[in-house]
DNA sequence: ACTTTAATTAGTTTTTTTGCTAATTAAAGA
DNA sequence: TCTTTAATTAGCAAAAAAACTAATTAAAGT
């Protein structure tokens, strides 16, 4: 699970979660929306993949990424445990 | 929301929500929880109470820090909003 | 085989974060 | 006021994260 916080301290990271929010998409397009240097990105890109955040599939010569909807739950499940409230028992 | 995922990506500090989950505690018997300089400590709670997600306040000698209910849910929807299924209207 | 396109990995530098010790502040007690 | 207790802030060194350029890999087209 400290993978995953770590990734999603970084506001490019998260910019990256909302992009693949609405369906996949190849490195170079979500590069193309940040002002910064494509290996820079990829970096981004392997810290989301390390994370279990995102996944990555190559289609011919490019590669695609989408959400990972199972560690997205699991993110939030672990983030409602730290900071809910304490339940009272049952 | 910035500075909410920056204070959640270190172990740490997520260790202390968790001991404020239970209730208030003074500072140093939060620090008597860690393997860690004093000091140290501190600092992790100002990163906390920075984000806003923890509370202090003095009782004479001692400061009694409280985890911060709002803050919390702010980060959980937060976190909701950012990797949850995106929603066919409304 | 060579070139082009898409993307990554490698290596380095800069910036940020973390954690330490020493010094300081604050309140309370003798 | 001097001392003790509780905790912080200051200043610095070490470790980690972020960003860049250059080099490399991979697939596909010519």
């Amino acid at each position: 699970m400290n993978k995953t916080f770590k990734a999603l301290a970084h506001p490019v990271r998260r910019q990256i979660l909302g992009l693949l929010r609405s369906g996949p998409m190849i490195s170079g397009d979500i590069a193309g929306h940040f002002d910064m240097a494509w290996p820079s990105l990829t970096n981004h890109l392997n810290v989301l993949k390390d994370a279990g955040l995102v996944h990555s599939e190559r289609f011919g010569t490019q590669i695609r990424y989408r959400l990972n909807a199972g560690a997205a739950e699991e993110a939030i499940a672990a983030i409602m445990a730290l900071l809910g409230k304490e339940e009272k028992d049952g």
